[in-house]
DNA sequence: TTGTAGGCGTTATCAA
DNA sequence: TTGATAACGCCTACAA
């Protein structure tokens, strides 16, 4: 097994200079050679089965080619079609990607900020940012072009592709709004998260411009897993006036959300209607499937991508500025069974189930 | 915003050569410096905020610290896992994971190891061997530290980490077969895969061993999705004597097993039992929650990690051999809702519910 | 105990 | 059109 052929390796071989070689290499440079020369180059290229070091070549030029992609947890399932997205842009433009996972640990993220650093990234993709996160805004003081996905840094410059929270939450509440339901709660994060922050207020505004209480009941489970959301919505649905609906701040809490009413006999959606956010995969094969809001993850990870490619490449460029404000994609509202009117009296239009209330 | 700090710098500040700092920050050449004089210099690298630059390090070593994951599709929900699993071993060690998605397409996976390979990863790490694969033996060939995970490449001597499929397959059929089923049908994937064509041989062989047919039906889902597994599980369910039990290759088969079942008006697991494999994220979820075979996912990333590791590691040492075999990891079922006793008449013993045999 | 020098594989500038 | 040279930042055998 032999070492692998360098460009000295070539030049030898075909008589010249490693000079021009790395010219003929390069679309730029390759028509300042001989033809002929380029020719026999390329030759010689081809039999050695030579292919340029990465490594030396990110020495000289400064450039790795290498953008980090730093997520809590890969675990998570909206993150793998986010990372995917990112990795198929990336990929056209020939740039590789690094994961990281920081489990939302500030700590283990400073350090693995501080390790792509070393590593020469040329650019850093986020989904981390906390609230009051210092790091980030760090990294792009610094000079390393960054952008945010899924989250955004408030009041920071740095540049977030985000879904388009509050008029998903602005979606849900209509819907359960035109079923008929009045008294809708809603089943959020921990408001540390800029998402569950951005989602509960979107509750609040669609309440207001719906015209119902905008202070309505908001319950703020622990965590995003469904045994805070189970622990949050068994707290909502002992409530003194017993929703009709309630509204998740994601999947995993109105799944918790399943399992309170399980656990209370109340049936979904006769009783209540529940409504998640992200349509996670399998949330269509729930019992009954979930109604919830459709995030396009793929395509968010995906812009992310573009946006940093895009500050990379006009890097160079002095005067360029980096990338202004947040990018945010539409989401849908996708209606599957777990939402329908609510219990009898309040809107006889429908067959009513059991009306405990 | 200045450039950062180089061991020159920190020599020139420190009045040292650079290659005395240099032997001061490695840990085995350490102590051949003056303690004093080292202290100076941790003292000038702890001003400057000197950090290695690992490109110009690699270059000198030939080694980057990176590895490369190369998967199908990161999408698809096994991997998740396994990925957190590699990058959790290799973090320990200080390497890094470039990842790669390839749709299972030969040509990007030759692709996808030959930019690798440029990039001068340390190792490789792949969950894509296809039967037949050309390109990862060729990796192999060429001195690439390389591990399977998650599948094999039967008669190379690539080495994998794989869960025993085999003996998954012997719980799921004992179980079943001790709840009083005989009637049971296997549902796979395409035997191109290994993965696959080991579950279906697993499958078998427990049939033989539990005294039943070995040769008992088996149909083949011309994917591993859950379309795919409902076709094969109406045509399993339509035939003359109707299968009470059915052993899925996947929880994806198992899932659309549930939808053929539901569309034949059969109840689960009233009229016919079903068994996943895998235990993806929310199968519990299921109505019924799914019983199914659990794979330690994160383990077999992890241990995989560890294989390459020690591979690099060993690497140096010229006598040294690469792993030998196969690691192969336990699996375990999970007995939930979607099991029970067959319709009445075959098993008196438990309730039974609609017998429409 | 410390300094010296050469080289890892490229690319960019300058000269021929 | 091509060659020579230096430099990117680091490591390490060898010399002092």
């Amino acid at each position: 097994m032999r070492r692998r052929a360098t460009l000295k390796d070539v030049a030898r071989a075909a008589g010249v200079h490693p000079g021009t070689v790395s010219r003929v290499l390069h679309p730029r440079t390759r028509d300042l050679v001989n033809d002929e020369t380029a020719a026999r180059i390329e030759r010689v290229v081809e039999e050695l089965d030579y292919t340029p070091n990465v490594v030396a070549r990110g020495l000289r030029t400064q450039r790795t080619g290498l953008v980090a992609t730093v997520i809590p947890d890969l675990t998570n399932p909206v993150f793998p079609p986010i990372v995917r997205g990112i990795e198929d842009r990336l990929g056209q433009a020939g740039y590789m990607t690094l994961l990281v996972n920081t489990d939302n640990d500030p700590e283990r993220e400073a350090n693995a900020f501080s390790i792509m650093h070393q590593r020469q990234v040329d650019g850093l993709i986020a989904a981390t940012a906390i609230r009051g996160d210092r790091s980030i805004p760090q990294m792009a003081a610094e000079g390393v072009p960054i952008v945010l996905v899924n989250r955004s840094l408030p009041r920071s410059k740095v540049p977030a592709v985000l879904p388009d929270d509050r008029d998903g939450m602005r979606q849900s509440v209509d819907h359960v709004v035109g079923l008929g339901h009045r008294q809708i709660v809603h089943v959020g994060g921990p408001t540390r998260l800029p998402t569950a922050a951005a989602r509960r207020s979107g509750f609040r505004a669609a309440m207001k411009r719906a015209g119902l209480d905008p202070d309505a009941p908001v319950i703020e489970a622990a965590e995003l897993t469904s045994a805070d959301g189970e622990r949050a919505a068994t707290e909502a649905l002992g409530a003194r006036r017993r929703p009709t609906a309630i509204v998740a701040g994601n999947d995993l809490l109105a799944l918790g959300a399943y399992r309170a009413a399980a656990a209370l006999g109340l049936d979904i959606p006769g009783d209540v209607s529940i409504v998640g956010f992200n349509d996670m995969p399998f949330v269509d094969s729930f019992q009954p499937p979930l109604t919830t809001v459709r995030i396009p993850h793929h395509e968010l990870g995906y812009r992310a991508a573009d946006v940093l490619l895009d500050w990379i490449d006009s890097a160079d460029d002095e005067r360029s500025e980096p990338p202004q404000g947040n990018l945010r994609l539409p989401v849908q509202l996708v209606a599957r069974g777990s939402t329908a009117p609510p219990p009898a009296k309040r809107s006889p239009r429908r067959k009513a189930r059991a009306a405990t209330n």
